[in-house]
DNA sequence: TTTAATTTTTAAGCGTGCTTAAATCTATGG
DNA sequence: CCATAGATTTAAGCACGCTTAAAAATTAAA
């Protein structure tokens, strides 16, 4: 394909399918910061070269093509992670947007010399799963953004949507990282923002934050 | 700029110059491998955009600030293909494709990083010198093309061309690598080819490959 | 079920970077 | 110094990926 524009709308497909497994043309507007009408137009072109099906007025799906490219891009991209934050010690909230370019930009040859030279990461540094150069990924943990946890409970931080604009920037000035124990110390109603403890601060999340926050619930 | 065709331009611009520091449309469509209309078109936007000195129908010069963003291109260019090479074991013929891309998607501190992890390397895989961050160039051996030596020269590789289509691949396969010792058996008339010996072959390479090969004389 | 709101598509337009064909300029050599 | 070959530019056109505005279809609400 070799086409940045079309590599991006496949992984913001994949990523964000509903439990049917499909998407609204409209929803990948927003999570791609275009029209609406450039994403039909897109998406003619995507199903012309058989990346989805796509039918007029209807929610899209992914080929099986279309979500093995979507997963190559995923492996890219969590690799450049990998290689930027762990070997070049670039800041983990800086590394998406580099690996956001650097994706679009690497043979699959050099991809999986740069696996092996990684010695085989499974997670990225946001702690999302690195697909095998067939597609495969490994089972990971279940685990549920903080706003589905209660009162009290003690959780592990898991991963964290690398998506969001600044988000990473932000979670990272209020103190919480990868495996960061955190309490969650009340949730408002009015808002629905959390209330944490994280280390011996009481710190206010929108629920828009806590919803990209995922964790693990622990003994204590 | 962030754009890749404008950033080519001025990478085959700089690397081009004739001794007077200037370069006609033509060359520069013949190096791009595109219409020289094409190119006539671009010289107007790199213009426009002060990378370039152009006025109609006379040859191009690059503006200061067009050279310093060449220089960086080469930079990164050259900077990715030890990596490749060295870090990754990919082998000198595959890497110059790869950075063609890399160079284009990586941010200044990515490269500053990657220069640092790679011990600040001062010549590429294929001889050339990496400029600095300031785009200071360190002196190199001054080296002729095989072609100016003469006939029971023997010789020492520094430098090969990584521009010219397969070449790389080409020579690799008669035994040429940076370092190898050859002897300049004759030279022939009537096409201005060259027989050299590497190792204990005799082999008899155009003109036009030998112009691409670049050497330093030794005592024996 | 009819209307209103929302989503989606169509249409027209724009910048980029390329093409081929035609026009025009420049350099050269007789 | 003038014809002509070669280099360069102009013109028209195309695919891409986006935009805004308008039209059409779908969905939700009353
Ligand atoms: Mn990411
Ligand atoms: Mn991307
Ligand atoms: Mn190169
Ligand atoms: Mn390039």
């Amino acid at each position: 394909m070799s086409n940045i524009s079309q590599e991006d709308y496949l992984t913001a497909i994949y990523r964000n399918l509903d439990e049917a497994g499909e998407i609204k043309p409209n929803i990948l507007a927003s999570k791609l910061d275009i029209s609406n009408a450039a994403v039909t137009d897109m998406l003619r072109k995507l199903s012309r070269d058989g990346f989805v099906d796509y039918q007029k007025y209807k929610s899209v799906r992914l080929t099986n093509e279309g979500e093995l490219y979507a997963k190559n891009m995923l492996r890219r991209h969590r690799l450049w992670e990998v290689f930027l934050n762990q070997t070049l010690g670039m800041p983990w909230d800086k590394i998406h947007d580099e690996a956001e370019k650097l994706e679009h930009s690497s043979s699959d040859e050099l991809i999986n010399r740069l696996e092996k030279f990684l010695k085989y990461p499974s997670i990225d540094p946001h702690g999302y799963p690195i697909p095998d150069k067939n597609g495969k990924i490994k089972k990971t943990k279940s685990v549920k953004a903080i706003t589905e946890f209660n009162i009290n409970d003690h959780l592990i931080v898991i991963r964290v949507n690398d998506d969001v604009k600044n988000l990473i920037s932000y979670i990272t000035k209020i103190g919480i990282t990868l495996g960061k124990k955190i309490l969650i110390k009340d949730k408002l109603e009015y808002d629905s923002s959390i209330i944490l403890m994280i280390g011996n601060k009481e710190i206010n999340i929108s629920y828009k934050i806590a919803s990209n926050i995922f964790a693990e619930k622990i003994k204590r």
